[in-house]
Order: structure tokens, then sequence, then C-alpha cells
DNA sequence: AATAGGTACAACCGCCATAAA
DNA sequence: ATTTATGGCGGTTGTACCTAT
């Protein structure tokens, strides 16, 4: 195609009219084909070259939510079109998903058995992190050898927006109760955010409320129960005892359409309510079985999850263990 | 240097939705 | 109500380029 002919010929006349266009431009193609050359290739305001770690991550969770619909992923990213971002999935991002165990189709992880290893689950966190996770470990011990009570931790911060989900766990009454009046004032903390806040201070507060949570919950096996209960809107939590939390559950459940997902990230998103990221393939991997990797590991061995004696309390690994900053999008 | 295999990305194809006739 | 034109979309292919042997 000559590529002058067409785009001073778009650039004057303005797009549409494309059946037009190649007889009026002098181009031997189809209408269609001189479309599509713009859309993908000649429009000025195409970025190129390398996708950024934002761009990847948003891609990974954009793609979590909406499947293969790159036209509705491509206007989640400035100047990106479907088209590269489709080719930048299928080279590049599917290729690593599946290379660090995680399924590229169904983003949870892969295996003879739906329990994922913690090796498989601190890969996928890593994928789906932010730089800024990604680069801040643990400070008293490697990453290679973070517990995957910590790893849990981890994932669980790499996915949650602040705002709506810490006033989510704010509003549950069981977890008020249990949280410390310290914890509580982190929610608070976040609760009156504004979309303008700066995303770091927010991050900062998730993860000290974590860290709060982890510390004051009598178990894991709580912990872990009440936090599938706030994140999944369920009104029938029996471990917990939680009540729906509207606003979440309402943006589950407008999720569940196709149709207008979009519009619900949208309009979520407008509120700096919650991300796009649709939370259920995250519950999913919460797999009871895979806290048995807990028993026997580092500080943690000899003690059984189950036992509800057991206090996350005093734990040292925990007290001092810090998540890292979130990064909210 | 030649070749095979892999990779990246633009382009193509077929299907679908929608608006206009 | 039906047909046609048009544009949008996702899957797939073609090809240039790179790398290893």
């Amino acid at each position: 195609m000559r590529t002058k002919n067409s785009s001073a010929y778009i650039q004057e006349h303005g797009e549409g009219g494309w059946r037009t266009l190649p007889q009026k431009a002098g181009l031997q193609r189809c209408g269609k084909s001189c479309r599509l050359r713009w859309a993908n290739y000649l429009r000025p305001d195409i970025k190129r070259g390398e996708f950024s770690t934002e761009e990847e991550q948003k891609i990974i969770q954009l793609h979590a939510s909406l499947g293969n619909r790159w036209a509705a992923i491509a206007r989640h990213l400035p100047n990106r079109t479907d088209n590269e971002i489709k080719n930048y999935w299928n080279t590049h991002l599917k290729k690593r998903l599946a290379e660090t165990g995680i399924d590229p189709v169904t983003h949870k992880p892969v295996g003879p058995s739906s329990t994922p290893t913690a090796t498989a689950i601190s890969s996928c966190s890593a994928a789906h992190m932010s730089p800024q996770s990604e680069l801040a470990q643990p400070t008293l011990r490697p990453a290679a050898s973070a517990s995957t009570q910590a790893q849990l931790l981890n994932r669980l911060a790499a996915k949650l927006a602040p705002s709506k989900c810490l006033q989510a766990i704010k509003t549950s009454q069981n977890l008020v109760q249990v949280l410390s009046t310290e914890a509580e004032k982190d929610v608070v903390d976040v609760s009156i955010s504004t979309p303008d806040m700066p995303k770091r201070p927010i991050s900062s507060t998730s993860a000290r409320l974590l860290n709060t949570m982890a510390r004051r919950l009598t178990t894991p096996l709580h912990c872990l129960n009440t936090l599938k209960s706030i994140l999944s809107g369920s009104s029938d939590d029996q471990s917990a005892g939680n009540k729906v939390i509207e606003p979440y559950h309402d943006f589950m459940h407008r999720s569940a359409s196709a149709s207008s997902l979009s519009e619900a990230a949208s309009d979520m998103s407008r509120s700096n309510a919650i991300s796009t990221h649709d939370f259920s393939p995250l519950m999913e991997s919460f797999d009871l079985d895979m806290l048995k990797d807990w028993n026997g590991e580092d500080s943690h061995e000899g003690k059984v999850f189950e036992d509800a004696t057991y206090s996350w309390n005093n734990d040292p690994f925990i007290e001092n263990y810090q998540l890292p900053d979130l990064d909210i999008f």
C-alpha cells in the first residue's frame, strides 16, 4: 500500500468512507484493508515500542476479567491498538504466564491438581504484581524462603484495590470486632480517600491493614474464610458470619454480565471504588489444601493450621513481615 | 555461508452488528 | 420486514527478521 496516499487522504478528509477511499486515493486495495492499515499502523497517535511493566500488568488483569476481548482491553490502554495488544499477548504474556505455572486462559494455576504449589503461587503473584510489589521483598528473609502464608497475603495484597475493598472490610461488623482500633483507623483513613489521593499512602495503608489482620485474626483458616467472604460478597459465609457487603456485591453482580462489564468497570473506576479485576479466579485459587503447605515450613514447622489454638499473634515472621506497597490501578 | 527453527508483527479472513435504503 | 453497505472484532496467516547449528 502506498502509505503516503492513504495517510494524506485520511488526514485531509478524515476517517470514514473507506469504500471510496482507495479509488479517491489511487490505491489498489479494498476499503476494509485501508481501514485496518490506518487503524493498526498509520494512525499518528499510535504508541509504539516496548510495553511498560504497568501496561503488561494491566493487560494481564484486564484479560483475566475480559478474556480475548482485545478491543475492550485496548480501550484501557491509551494509544495502543487491539491488534498490538493481541500480538503482545500471544507472543509474550501468554508464554510468560504459562512458564510461571498460570493457565493463560483461565488465569488459574495449572498442574495435576487444582492445588497450587508454593512456587506456583509465588510465580503467579510475581507475574501479577506491580513493579513496586515485585521489587519489595520481605525484609526478614529472602523471597525464595518466604512462607506460603506470606505469599498468600502478598498475592491478596497485589489484588486488592484499596478503597472499596477496605471500605467493605470496614463495614464488615465481624471484622470491625476483630480488628484493633489501630486497624480500624487505617480503614477510616482509606475510606475517606479521594480519586486524587496519591497511590502510595493508600497502598501503605492497605499493606498495614493486611498486616494487622494477619496479626489479629485468630487462625489462618479464620483469616482466609473472612477474606474470602469479603472478596466474594458471599451472603452465607458460615465461619465468619459476615453479611453481604452491598457495594462490592453490587460490583460483582454487575461484573457477571458480560455486556455491562465494561460499563460497570468504568463506573467503579470513575468512583475510585475498585479495580476492574474480577476476583473470582483469585478466590477459586484460594484452595484450603494450599494452606497445608504451611505445615512444616520454616517457623511454622509442626504447627497445624486447623488447630484452633494456633494464633498468628507473636509469630515473629508475621509480626515483622511487611507487605510491599501496592500498585493500584 | 547455508539452513532450519523460532519470533514478532502487519495483514488478511470470516463473522457479526448496525444503520440506511 | 428485508436487503445491503459499512465498520468492528477476534482468530489466523504470511513474511521478514533473528538466532543457533
